[in-house]
Order: structure tokens, then sequence, then C-alpha cells
DNA sequence: CTGAAAGCGCTTACAG
DNA sequence: CTGAAAGCGCTTACAG
């Protein structure tokens, strides 16, 4: 701070303060002669742009869009509350946040919409991604207008985003495994899974991360096949209640996927014990659940601090500025004694700010 | 953002920029009719002063002090590190930090400590409090030249600080109970605590929380007296082999204090099962524990957080802003398939930045 | 290719 | 008690 200013280094350059503020920003119509001049200057004071002052004389704006499939997913709710929570308080740094409701999981919805973002002069953008080539194009054509990308929750394609925040779903399902194989103590038991798609990406990893757990340290567990449920509470439900039977050798019931109202919905109707019980995603109805001791975990990926972190992420990218400390983001477990008082489910106040 | 100025304000009021801005910022000798009507004004356009462009005109640097325990703690190890390390990145937003070192757990060095920074001149101050009426006299005083002052990790006294940004105690005790209680399985066993002191508040505190859930939910289990150890790893060690001898009743362990270095040994060294183990803040060494299968659970208080949380906090508190969004910060548990690949325990670079 | 000057929204002496 | 003016570190026309 208070360091050398664009002035110091024009009088050090022996060039005028216009001169050395072109080829700061690259505009540009400079002489070579200059150029070298003006960098020799710069890296011997050490100057480094004033943002706040460019910002101010600009009367900058940052204008930031964010990505969210729609739906009744309760999960992707707790994310807007949170983008909407942030962009109300970041709206005093003049920055100004648009969330853009993108049909869910599909492909050709969401190509569509980054494509619809090149022509509104967004300055960074976070997306709830897809991997698909298809997406390639309108990413680049973004890229291409200077703006700043990134994946949230769901990567996009590696080379078409310049970060992503979110969890390696891999490790999510590891931290379940752990933890119910710690549950059974030693004893000799089955987990049913269940899976929304195994076209799912996340669903995918999180199987694969648990499984490998188990088979390595677990052997005395057995791992049921998934039942495939297309995250839909009414399938999960039936699903479930068919596992819950009195007889059932099921020891453990683990979803990978959500829809997780119909799977509470058949342990609360079970009497007697119930097997142990892990889900994902913190929000309003596991909460509930948990406390009401129907399920046992809940493994959670934060997605306040994920949303927290693409603002800051987004921020340094469009400045173009060294990247803030970002430490892995890893998935939290929660039981019902570590839960967060404020698992917001308000309904969105505003939708842009 | 683009609001009105200062200076639509002074229009509207039918006043000068100056007169306005005194209003503004209360710098007194202002006549109490324009008084009104530039309060009126403000109201009636919605005026938000740009801290940003007052800043700049000030060339405003904002001072933040930590005070942290010194020792050989990890865990403040792992704290000054973060400090560090968002300081670094900071200083290009014109916030210069410095971390004050005060010798733990001395209520009169911290006393000593506080009152050495009234005349420092910092704009705001995160301190690792004791509970002590010592600390009142110092803090008011602190207070009393415009110093924001917030907890950070263990409390200050309650009408003394704006904020307090740490974990709760007992819930922290209640999560590790939890843990222990679902690893037996239904089984019957004999838990075996540890703790540094018990006038530790933060250690009589998770042990009340962890006796608490265990009483409540898992009656086939029985909560050993705590072994004192001060935190000391030597100490710790002798007590854990005796718990680890063979033939022990023991079926679990749970450390709320520090020097976990003296428990891992005790356990490395242990042949055959060893009991289900866990304890508190995850540093190098029980990271390593983790992986190594020496011990099960470590409860994380989340410091990178709970740093960055700090500088968000001081800010508002310093340009008396709103609140940033900040949910409740609670303890993580780590098992070893989540952990971070960034817990950091480099040597600091820079004491101040 | 280069430079002088006004302006961003504020604060700070300084003069009345 | 009040106001006019310079300056913070930058960007943006505008003139050469």
């Amino acid at each position: 701070m208070s360091g050398p200013t664009l002035s110091d280094v024009a009088d050090a350059a022996g060039v005028s303060y216009a001169t050395a503020d072109r080829v700061i920003n690259k505009r540009g119509n400079v002489a070579q002669k200059s150029i070298d001049k003006v960098r020799d200057a710069v890296t011997r004071l050490g100057y480094v742009r004033n943002v706040a002052a460019a910002n101010l004389s600009r009367r900058r704006v940052y204008r930031l869009a964010f990505l969210i499939p729609t739906g009744s997913n309760a999960f992707f709710n707790r994310v807007r509350d949170h983008i909407v929570q942030s962009a109300n308080h970041l709206s005093a740094d003049s920055i100004s946040v648009e969330i853009v409701d993108v049909s869910a999981f599909s492909v050709e919805a969401l190509q569509n919409s980054i494509g619809d973002l090149a022509d509104l002069d967004f300055d960074g953008v976070a997306i709830v991604g897809l991997q698909s080539r298809l997406l390639e194009h309108p990413l680049a054509e973004l890229r291409a207008r200077g703006v700043a990308i990134i994946g949230l929750v769901s990567d996009l394609p590696t080379n078409f985003r310049s970060a992503y925040i979110g969890i390696d779903n891999r490790v999510a399902g590891r931290t379940a495994a752990r933890m119910t194989g710690i549950a059974h103590a030693g004893r000799v038991g089955a987990i049913q899974t269940f899976a929304g798609s195994m076209d799912a990406r996340d669903h995918a990893e999180r199987l694969q991360g648990f499984r490998d757990v188990i088979t390595a340290d677990f052997p005395a567990l057995t791992v049921l096949d998934p039942i495939l449920t297309k995250d839909d509470p009414a399938v999960l439900y039936e699903a479930a209640c068919g596992a819950l039977q009195a007889g059932s050798s099921v020891t453990a019931v683990y979803n990978v996927g959500a829809g997780n109202v119909g799977l509470i919905k058949a342990i609360s109707k079970t009497s007697g014990t119930r097997p142990f019980c892990v889900v994902h995603e913190l929000v309003a109805h596991s909460k509930q659940a948990l406390i009401d001791n129907h399920i046992n975990l809940v493994i959670d990926q934060r997605p306040d601090v994920e949303v927290n972190r693409a603002f800051a992420l987004l921020r340094a990218l469009i400045d173009d500025r060294a990247m803030p400390p970002m430490p892995d983001l890893m998935p939290t477990i929660y039981v019902r004694d570590n839960l967060p008082a404020d698992t917001l489910n308000t309904v969105m106040k505003a939708q842009t700010t």
C-alpha cells in the first residue's frame, strides 16, 4: 500500500502519464521503446496498479452471473439463497449479480443459456456445469469476449473454464463409506445403495468412492447394487420400503442422490430398529431427519463456502490479480449435534441485486 | 451502486458539499438546521457513502492486529499461517496486519498486550481471549479509542467485544460423543477421556458436551473421568500407555485438549487392536495419524474459515457497514478420507505484511 | 504514437 | 458555523 503510483512510473520512465497508462493497460499505440522504458520502471519501482482508484474513475460495476439449475431440488435452492444473500451484501462493493435459471440436467438448455450470455456483457460467470463437448463452443465464445468463467458444484469441460469450485465426489463417497464402516464396528452387514442415475457423473463417482473404501477396509460388509430412483422421492419411497422390510438383511442405507424426502418418509413409518442411514446435502428435510433420528449422517458440500469462494475467485480473475488463498473444499459430515442453526430455506427475496 | 453522491445530497439539502460532508461524517460544527436538512436529503435520496472513494482520498490503510498465544501449539501455528497467508493477499486491498505474540494462558500477559495496543493506533484487533474481568479495563480503553474488537477461537468478556468468531465447544464435545457412540454399534464400552486442565473453559465445555450425549443416547457406554495432562505430550504418552494396556476395558479414547503427539506415540507402539480414538484439531501430526490409522476421527474448527471471517468482520465493523452473511461456525469431522491436501504447517514467511 | 486536462466520489486543510 | 479548492490514483475523451 502507498507504493509508487503510475505517475512515479511515468517520471522514472521519462514518458507522460498517459503513455505509461497505455502500456500498463495494454491499450496499444505505443512505441516499443516507450513500452520497454515503462516496463522497466514498473519492475524497478515495484509498481502495482490501484484497482480501487481505477474502478472509481471508471464508475465500474462488476457484472456477474450464476447459471443454476431450476427445479425443486432443495440443494440448489440453498445455493440460490446464498447467492442472493451475498449479492445483497456485495452490492455495496459495486458488484451486481444475476441468477440465470437453467433447465436441470439438459445439455441443450445449458448450451443455449451459455450462448445467450455472450451478448449480455457480463464480467464473470459461475456455471453449474455438465461434461459435454457441446458446451465447448459457447464457452469459447464467452471467453473470447473476456468473460471470466468458473465451474460451480459440477464442473465444465476442463479447458474451457478458469477454475472449478466444488467437492470431489469420490471423496464424498469415500467419506460416507468410512462412517458406515465405523458404524458396523466389525459386524457383518449389507448396504443398500440408491442413486438417481448412473449417467450422472457425481452419482457414479460417489458410488465408486463408497465401494472402494468398503472393499478395501470393511470386508465384512457387502455393497448392494444401487436402486435407481431418478432422484424422485416417490420412487425412493417405494424402494426404501422394500429395503426396510422386517426381516431384511440390510444393515445400512446410502443414497448418493437426491429425493431424500421419500427415503425419510419410508423410514419414519418403520417400527423397530432401522438401518444406519447416510444421505447427501444438508437441507431442511435432511436436517430435520437428523434431529428426529431418522437418519444418522449427512455429507454436505457447504454451498455457502462454495458461493463465497466463487465471488472471491471471480473478482480476482476479472481484476487479473493473484488468487486468494483457497484450501481444498472437502465434504463435511453432519450429525445431529453439529447442525448449523441457520440452514436457510427462505423464499428468494430478489432474483437480482 | 452509482446511486446519489454527496454532492447530490448537498444540492438537495441546499447546503454546500463541505457541510453535507460534516454531517455525514459527524465532524461537528454544524447548525442543527443544516443537520436536519442533510439528514432529510440523505434518507430521501437513499444516499450511501462510497467507502472506496473515501479511502482513496485519505490514502487509508486499515491497520489490523491479531493477538495469538505463543508456544509450540500446532493449532495456533496453523492459525498464524492462515493469517499470514490472508494478509499477503489483502495487502493489495490496503490492509496491513500485525501478529502480536502473547504468552499462552496467562491473563496477565494478555492484559498487558491489550493495554499496549492502545497506543499503537490500530483500526481493529482480533484477540484469542480469556474470560477474566481483568481484561475489561484495557478492552474498554481500546474501544474508547475507536478500535474494533473481536474475540477469536476463545472469547473475551462478552460486553467488551463486538463479536466472537469460534465454535461452541459444547457442540464440539457432543459431536465427538455422537461419533464415538455410533462406533460402538450398541456394544458395551468405556471411554477414557483426557484433558489439559479443567480450568480451561474450552476443555471443560467439550467434556460436558461429550458426557451429555453419551448419557442421553448411549447408555451402554461409560465415560471415565478425564486424566489431566496439561496438554503435555509426555504426560499424555504415559497416561495413554496405561489406557492401552492389554486387558484394559477401555474401548475408546477421547482427548479434548492438545498434546496429541504423545497419544499417537502411545498408540503406534500398541500391538493388536486399539480403542476407537477421537482428538481435536487437524494439524500435521493428527492428520498423519488419521492416514496411518492410529486414530479414527479429528474434530476441527476450521481456522482458515475463522481467520477469513475475522478479516471480513473487522472490515465491516471499521467501516461501520452491514455485517457480511456469516452462518454458524460448526465443528467439522475429519476421517482419513476427507482430508484437505493442504494443511499447511509451513514456517512463517513473514510476521508482518 | 504522445500528452494535457477533466472527472470519478470523497477528505482535508484553509479562508472566511 | 460555512464554503471553495486541491488532491487521492486512476481512466477517458480530445488535441496534436
